[in-house]
DNA sequence: GTGAAAGCGCTAACAG
DNA sequence: CTGTTAGCGCTTTCAC
């Protein structure tokens, strides 16, 4: 039976035939998890994400989908909305679920340390993309946030200006501590000015943004300039813009981390540093898929942001 | 054992606190495959869904995680990129993996009827959401699409337009057709005028309908007003409308199905009837868990879009 | 209250 | 080349 319907040798050629056929006539369908049960491989590949509904989310999910889906692999998808304990939770049913690997943003960067620690113990392959834990021996793909606002804090400072405004990401989060780290860093070498209370949280979301921009922009001392760190909250900004009739770049020159549908139809169009999610979903799927099939050394792939100009930075004399 | 691990009565307290301390020393987790292939239920529910990426879906993939999550069902993502072999083949994935029920948006409303037929005869529980293969016994969640455009015809009528141009979705899909079938008698209703030439195929993209607008503005004889049948292709309009220094809406009118991040910010905000697709994700997930739980009778369900007047038509004397 | 055994649907290994 | 059997990890049933 096996023998025939799965195409191994073996099996004369009638007798194959009669079960194929006898086969399609009852709709047959083989049964994955038994399958799966037998040879102990499930084909299901577990991916944990903070939302789907984040375009930059979305789209990296499709990049994996496309290496997956021709290799026969299937997504279990789970969300953890930057919850760790969801997130906890959901690793739990992953590996309950027996998937071949998984693939992770991890919400917190200290947050589920011994958890991941664990699935790399007991071997289950694991991929860290867009943030990681550090110290863990894995295969990873990150952007190189702090080059990417490195490149947005020099341009503005070539543009003339010499203070400068930051919305940032939840602090805990990986990213939101490179980018945050990235642009002080950069700041304090070029000699420009951050006052503290032009540092503001954003919460990662755009109504966070929203917020926060509206208070940036009420302030009576404000800075020439803002760095905004993802797209989201790009977008909270831009109605913040919109509803306190702000002009950019005018009165307040806007850069952002991030390039989403948004930014290019602007008005003004933002210039910002755009990953690339897709790519980055595609390059993870690949690792993973070298991680399964050669069981080879973890991989670390850091990609370049890349600056793209738009009109959204004022030239100071 | 099991009767220990799963707090099932029939096991005194101290053998089963030895067997829980050794279970959680030994790291056990249990294998779900195996639960699942014994008790016939998987806790998982195949989704399939034409493109992640586009934030409707991924938006009513949110709504619908945020359902089955709870309830400790796990979500199985296909992708179909609006491929009908692919659907199919998804499809059949879907059911080998023996989900518990399946979430569909159907590539094209005629094309793979048979299989879904199949499924519903097999009593899988089948629901639907955003599109519909016509005729099928099955529960879904739709938009009211003529009724939606039909308002957005209507307000430009009595803004004063009689000229209408319209970017369509794929002509094959169940939208698609709703939409444009919605608009054209509602037209003629009106006594509004629709050429032949003012209605161009923006393939459901942004890219198309970049192309299709491209190619409207430039025309002789244009329409005043102009309808995009959803969020995607309105971006793609958007980016014709900067690049040709197009004026909306002294130039022309524009309305779009489908509210998106980008509507609200975009110079001029653009009027639309508005769908909620977390709204929608979330139906359909409760209708999956009726249908699942009390195994009831299929339910309909008809959203409709709700219309938001901003500023991107023109009122004509 | 406890242990043992059967069997979910499959495949790999082993006989015939 | 073909038919049978054991066992993947679990739960349910049945016997003790």
């Amino acid at each position: 039976m096996s023998r025939a319907l799965n195409g191994k040798p073996g099996v004369s050629e009638e007798l194959r035939n009669r079960i194929l056929e006898f086969a399609r006539m009852k709709g047959y369908s083989p049964d994955l998890a038994a399958v799966g049960l037998r040879k102990g491989k499930t084909k299901i590949i577990g991916v944990l994400i903070p939302d789907v509904s984040n375009p930059f989310f979305a789209q990296i999910l499709r990049g994996m989908e496309r290496v997956f889906y021709p290799l026969g692999y299937h997504l279990l998808l789970c969300s953890t909305d930057e919850n760790t304990e969801k997130e906890e939770e959901n690793l739990r049913t992953l590996l309950s679920q027996r998937v071949e690997g998984i693939l992770a943003a991890p919400t917190d960067s200290g947050g589920n340390r011994s958890i991941y620690k664990k699935i790399v113990d007991s071997n289950v392959p694991l991929v860290f993309f867009d943030r990681i834990v550090p110290n863990l021996e894995t295969s990873y793909v990150i952007t190189d946030n702090e080059g990417g606002v490195a490149e947005l804090v020099r341009y503005v400072y070539e543009k003339g200006h010499r203070s400068l405004g930051v919305i940032t990401l939840r602090s805990r989060s990986y990213t939101g501590k490179m980018r945050l780290s990235g642009i002080l860093k950069c700041c304090d070498e070029l000699g420009m000015l951050v006052k503290e209370e032009w540092i503001l949280d954003g919460h990662s979301t755009q109504e966070g943004a929203y917020q926060a921009a509206k208070k940036l922009f009420q302030l009576e001392d404000k800075p020439t300039s803002l760095i905004v760190c993802n797209n989201l909250m790009m977008l909270g900004v831009m109605k913040a813009v919109k509803e306190l009739n702000v002009k950019v770049p005018e009165d307040i020159s806007v850069v952002s981390f991030d390039d989403s549908y948004w930014n290019e139809i602007f008005d003004p169009p933002i210039t910002c540093v755009a990953q690339e999610p897709e790519q980055m979903g595609l390059i993870a799927a690949t690792m993973m898929m070298d991680l399964l099939m050669h069981g080879s050394r973890p991989a670390k792939t850091v990609l370049k942001a890349h600056f793209i100009e738009r009109a959204s930075v004022k030239q100071i004399k």
